[in-house]
DNA sequence: CTGAAAGCGCTAACAG
DNA sequence: CTGTTAGCGCTTTCAG
C-alpha cells in the first residue's frame, strides 16, 4: 500500500490525487515518490463508486453512415477527455429491443451524463433517466417539448439561406431531397427553406424522401429526375444524401452540375470538399456544438436542477462549385 | 433496499442477478419482482470493485478521417455490446504527449481489455498494460516482435491479388502511392504487391507517399502525374487515399478511368461502391475482423498467460470500374 | 440453496 | 493540513 511506504494515511494519498485538495506540498511529494515507485495509480471505479461520481458519460449513437456523426464523436470524446471525462460508448443499432438495453447498461454504469446522438429512444430514455437522477443531452437533434436540453446547429435559418441563395441564383424549379421526417433535423431545415422560399414568393417544386441513407436518397433522386419536368435545383438534407443525388445525375442521367442542375446539401463534412463533389452546402459548426454540449452537460451534472436549455449555433453557407452561381448586383449599382 | 423488500439476504439478490449463480427459481422470482417494484439495478461499478472485472473494454483510436475506422468501430462496439461488455473510448490524437495520459486512464479505468486501433504508441502501452496484467490487442496492425496478439486481414496476400490483377490487364507502367511506412498494413500490402509484380516479372513503375492522409495523397497523384512518363496504373494502399487520387486525376489532369490509367485501393469501405468512385479494391473482412477482435479479447481475458497469436482474415478481390479489365483468357483455350 | 461476514479501493465527514 | 472512522454497493468465502 502506497499510504504505508510514503509514511502517511490513506486519506492523504487520496487527496495527494485529488486536484485541489487540502495536502501540504511535502506530503504530496512523498505520496507521488511512494506512487512512482509501486507503480500506484488511483483505482476510478472504486472512487466512483465512493464519490458517487464515475466521470463516464454514456454517448448513444445509432449508426456511423452519415460522416458527420464520426466527425462529432470524435470531438466530442476530446473535449470530453480534455475534461478528465470519458465517453462509453452505447450503439442503439435496434430500435425496437435496443432502447430497453442500452438504458439499463446505462443505468448500470451509473454514468454522471448521457449525450444522446441517437433517434428513435430518446423519449423513453429520457424519463427513465431523470427518473435517476441522471442529466440526458440531446445532440444534434431537439424534441417537441421544451423538457430536454439540446445543442443543434441553427437548422432553420442554414434551410433559410440555402433557400435564398438558391432563388437568388435564379433557379426556377427547385425540389427537395428530404431525410427522415421523424428527426428534428428534417423539420426545421425543410421549414426553414420553404420559409426561405416564400419570401421570394417561390414554392417548393417537388420533393421526394431519402431518409438520410444513401440507398433511399438515390432512389429519391430517380423519383424527381423521372418526372416530366425536372427540376433545376436540388436542396438535399444532409450531404451524405446529396453524394448519392449528384452521383445519379451524373451517372445515370448524363447531366452536369451545376451546369444542368445545382445541388446543394447540409452539414459541410469533409468529404463536401473533395473535388469530385465540390458541394455547397451549410456548415454544421461540429466543433462549437461539442463544445457546448460538453459545457452544457457538465453544468448539468453539476447542477442537476437546471432549467432545460436549447442551443441552436449559427453556421455559415459555404458555396463551392455544385450549385450556380447568383446573378451579382454589382456594388457600382449605388451609385 | 432489494433484500428486504424480497425477504431475503443480499447475496440472494447478488446471485439473482449473475447469469450462473445457484439460486432457487423461488428466490429468484422474488428478487425480480422486488428490485421491478423499486426500479433496482445492479450497481456495475461495484460490481466491478467487488469482482475484479468490470467488462469495460478500452478502445484506443486515433481518428475517424478513414472511414474503415467507424465502420470497423460501429462492429466492435456492437459485438462487445453482445457479450455484455462495452468499450470505453480513447481518442490518443497526440501521439507525443497521449500515450502516457492515455495510459493512466486506461489503466485507471480498470478496464478488462484494450483494443489497439490506433497507432503510435503501441509499444509503450504494451509493456504498461502487460505490466498490469490487462490483455492487448492490436486491431487492424501489427507489430514486428510476436509478443503482441493481432487481428488484420491478410494484407499481404491482398497486395499480391491487386498486382496479379493489374498485371492481367495488361499494364505496363505500374505505380503505387503508399500509406504510411510505420503501419504494418502499408508494409504488408507493399510487400505482397511487389512480390505479385515480381511474380511475373514486373518491377514498380514509381512509388510516392500519402501517409495514409486525402491531403497527402493528392500530393502523391500530382508527383506521379507531373512525371514525363504517367503511369497506367496505381495502387493506392488505401481507399480514402484512392478517392484523392481519383479526383486529382480527373479534376486535374482531366484524365478517364479506367480507360486512361486504373486505379485500385484496399479496404472497401461504403464509400467505394459509390458511383462517383467505383473503386476495385480489397475488401477488409471488417465483420468477421470484428468478430474475431472480440472472440480472442475476451479469451485472452479468461485466460490471462495465453501464447500471443496473430491471425490474418482473408478478404476478396471487388473488380469495379476503376480498372481496366483483364483480358480474359477464353476457357475455351485449353482445349 | 442460502445467509453472515469480510472486504474490493477509495472518499468523506469529523476531529484534532 | 492530517489521521481516524465509516461506509459506497456489490461479490465472495464460509458455514449451515
Amino acid at each position: 500500500m502506497v499510504a504505508e511506504r510514503a509514511g502517511v494515511s490513506q486519506s492523504a494519498v487520496s487527496r495527494a490525487f485529488q486536484p485541489g485538495a487540502s495536502v501540504s506540498e511535502k506530503t504530496a511529494r512523498k505520496v507521488r515518490k511512494a506512487a512512482a515507485e509501486l507503480g500506484y495509480r488511483p483505482n476510478t471505479l472504486a472512487r466512483a463508486m465512493a464519490s458517487g461520481k464515475s466521470r463516464i458519460v454514456g454517448l448513444v449513437v445509432a449508426y456511423f453512415e452519415n460522416q458527420f456523426y464520426p466527425e462529432a464523436i470524435e470531438k466530442l470524446a476530446n473535449t470530453l477527455q480534455e475534461n478528465n471525462y470519458h465517453v462509453l460508448m452505447f450503439m442503439s443499432w435496434d430500435e425496437t429491443e435496443a432502447p430497453e438495453t442500452v438504458i439499463n447498461d446505462l443505468l448500470g454504469y451509473q454514468v454522471d451524463g448521457i449525450i444522446a446522438a441517437s433517434v428513435g429512444m430518446t423519449d423513453v430514455l429520457t424519463r427513465r433517466c431523470e427518473a435517476a437522477g441522471i442529466p440526458v443531452l440531446l445532440f444534434n437533434r431537439h424534441q417537441g417539448d421544451d423538457k430536454l436540453s439540446a445543442v443543434t446547429s441553427d437548422n432553420f435559418s442554414g434551410g433559410r439561406k440555402l433557400a435564398e441563395f438558391l432563388v437568388q441564383a435564379g433557379h426556377k424549379r427547385i425540389a427537395h431531397v428530404a431525410g427522415w421526417d421523424g428527426a428534428s433535423t428534417q423539420r426545421d431545415r425543410e421549414a426553414g427553406f420553404l420559409s426561405g422560399l416564400a419570401a421570394h414568393g417561390v414554392t417548393l417544386f417537388a420533393r421526394s424522401c431519402g431518409n438520410y441513407h444513401y440507398d433511399q436518397a438515390q432512389e429519391a433522386a430517380r423519383v424527381l429526375m423521372r418526372a416530366p419536368v425536372r427540376p433545376d435545383a436540388i436542396f438535399v438534407s444532409n450531404d451524405h444524401m446529396a453524394f448519392a443525388v449528384m452521383d445519379v445525375i451524373r451517372s445515370e442521367y448524363n447531366l452536369r452540375i451545376p451546369e444542368d442542375i445545382s445541388i446543394v446539401g447540409f452539414d459541410d463534412v469533409a468529404m463536401s470538399a473533395w473535388p469530385c463533389f465540390d458541394l455547397t452546402t451549410v456548415r454544421q459548426p461540429t466543433n462549437r456544438m461539442a463544445e457546448e454540449t460538453v459545457r452544457i452537460l457538465l453544468q448539468m451534472i453539476e447542477n442537476k436542477d437546471m432549467v432545460p436549455c436549447r442551443t441552436a449555433l449559427d453556421g455559415p453557407l459555404i458555396i463551392r462549385g455544385s450549385s450556380r452561381i447568383p446573378v451579382t448586383t454589382s456594388a457600382n449599382d449605388v451609385g
